[in-house]
DNA sequence: GGGGGTTGTCGAATCGATTCGACCGGGCTC
DNA sequence: GAGCCCGGTCGAATCGATTCGACAACCCCC
């Protein structure tokens, strides 16, 4: 032991100099010893080793090495407006899911990011204090984002899925366009004519109600507008809601203002931008005492398991959502590689299940 | 201006250094005009801002910030070994909402850590390498686990939410050993005497099926052994089952198989660790063609809103959730503060819904 | 025995900021 | 008019590591 007293510093926890120190080597041999880069005598190895034992000293400072490396290992995921909301969705969750272990298979660690709620607003400190060499925007998101801004100033590489489509952001598109409309195509064959669509928040302002051509007009969530312009593709739906969140109590809600009406003036099917939401259509349905599929069809969108809406099979279109987050995370590290800005694009399939019939005979 | 080229380094982005440079000051000065701490002359501080502006400089760096500051502005959070399973838990992601709302009103972004799902294996990296100023553990989690080892190594402070109750931790104790004794008396008082347990899962390994009393004193996770002394303190359970996941699927097939016995020897309640288990059994008399409440009383654990049970109402014990995400991020910022480990205690109370009544006459 | 190649170690520069102490004028008070 | 205080600015140290280039020692082989 190289005599003298404790090297830990006052201000509390041991430093690789101090291991160094206590070794009777220099820095750059002590992290040469710990990172294994670069060739280090067995001997002096175990000594370093051993005096980091005896320091307690639990490896080098991961901010510290972020800074040298200008790496901290952490990816930024926005999701949702609420956590609460966006993690009652089991398709959001199969995604996040499966982006954690794909990302955390590299070595990164995920850092939440709330979802901008006003427009008006700053974004939230985290965009701009959090470390992060990446962002992800996992569940949509608004062209016009404060937040967005905020990451590419401050060079931050963005994958948005189904996302605000910024210039210098890698995108993974869904065509969930195309898949609408081949449900919609679906509904039509069953003789269906009358459809309404059950869709999500067109903007961040908590408006519930008909969609209005008005503010249709005025641009709205991609995966909103994609989703009901694959309805128009096919057939003008005879009536728009738009649901506040993305909830079964919202669809059940939205269900029972689209479905309580007259049966001549009752849509015969309805097409919804989620599972959870046709499942709270579904329940709707039962609270008005109309028969899935006999009274009215309902489809919905993502293909996750919605297990208490046995013993119906919801008829909806499936998202490959293990696909999905694993594209997401390459696309990711493909930037984190310094690689450039990359696109993809997923299909969805249109899955039929119990809940889509023959249009009601009146 | 002062003369010469762009001051842009080759590496990419513009530093802070290089602002101060453009607008003529010295690296201090523009810190301080950044920042607001210290006194500096409008024109100077206007001057600053400009260079900043012309450079497109986004702020200071946040890692070169956390190693001056020795703070990251990040919090661990480690929730339930798999995402997927513990976002299903309406309680988990309420709880979860709640912390992040106050950790996040204090600047606070969350880092999500998983839950080791093997005591044997090292714990993930992220534990070792990504920054932190403290780590919370949402969910419970087994003493022993060697990431709680990693985390108190490099100082982090841990603060842990009916987990292992480890030296030096803040603690958020659950009063639900005497919550589920009162939930048990209350079945009692209903004339129940053959109760069924459905537990969470006892150890990390993946076992379904009866507890058996080696197991059982083995030791287990926080929670799950103090709901189940809950009971013990009432009276000796017929029958106690483990489920390897907290999922309304697990509690579902915990119900068939409890219950699916000549009716003699079936229980005539049982009590649930958790309102998703809860669910799962109520799903699983309506399996077998029970009723609930008159052929089996079913209690559940957390008092989440599980709507799809309606029109059952849960007969449960609430957890104030949202008092005790505030409490969890009290004692984080207590640590943050430099404060010792702290100590609380929340109280369950029973609520008593529609899923209990008399002990069926034989 | 000298040249060339390894191996092991170290010093110093660097990552990008914050902050303490020093310094310099100018206005104020006594 | 001397002394003081304060607003404004700067230089240098510091946070805790990584890494490049230099250098010494040693081995091998011709």
């Amino acid at each position: 032991m190289a005599g003298g007293g404790p090297a830990r510093r006052a201000s509390g926890r041991a430093t690789l100099s101090d291991v160094a120190a206590a070794a009777g080597v220099s820095a750059s041999t002590a992290s040469l010893a710990f990172s294994g880069a670069g060739p280090v005598a067995t001997a002096t190895r175990e000594r370093v080793l051993a005096a980091a034992a005896a320091l307690s000293y639990a490896g080098p400072d991961p901010t510290a090495v972020s800074l040298r490396r200008g790496r901290s290992g952490v990816v930024g995921v926005v999701v949702g407006e609420r956590l609460r909301d966006a993690f009652r969705d089991p398709y959001v969750v199969a995604f996040l899911d499966g982006l954690v272990d794909e990302l955390a298979g590299a070595g990164l660690a995920i850092l939440l990011l709330p979802m901008t709620r006003d427009l008006g607003a700053p974004p939230a400190d985290q965009y701009r204090n959090a470390p992060m060499d990446a962002a992800v925007f996992a569940t949509g998101g608004l062209p016009g984002d404060p937040a967005l801004a905020v990451l590419t100033g401050r060079g931050v590489p963005v994958v948005s899925v189904e996302g605000p489509d910024v210039p210098g952001a890698s995108v993974v598109r869904v065509d969930d366009r195309a898949g609408t409309a081949e449900a919609v195509r679906h509904l039509v064959g069953l003789g269906h004519r009358d459809v309404a669509v059950v869709t999500f928040q067109w903007r961040l302002d908590g408006t519930e109600g008909p969609l209005s051509a008005r503010r249709r007009a005025g641009g709205g969530f991609t995966d909103t507008v994609n989703r009901l312009d694959g309805v128009h593709d096919v057939l003008v739906p005879s009536l728009v809601w738009e649901c506040r969140s993305n909830t079964a109590e919202r669809g059940r809600e939205a269900g029972r203002r689209v479905l309580d009406v007259p049966a001549d003036r009752r849509p015969t099917a309805v097409v919804a931008q989620s599972d959870v939401l046709a499942a709270g259509v579904v329940q709707a349905c039962a609270d008005l005492g109309l028969r899935v599929p006999q009274d009215v069809s309902v489809v919905g969108f993502d293909g996750v398991s919605v297990p208490w809406l046995a013993p119906h099979v919801l008829t909806t279109l499936v998202q490959p959502v293990a696909d999905k987050a694993r594209l997401t995370a390459e696309l990711v590290l493909a930037r984190l590689r310094g690689e450039g800005p990359g696109e993809t694009t997923v299909h969805v399939r249109l899955r039929t299940g119990t809940t889509t019939g023959p249009v009601p005979t009146r």
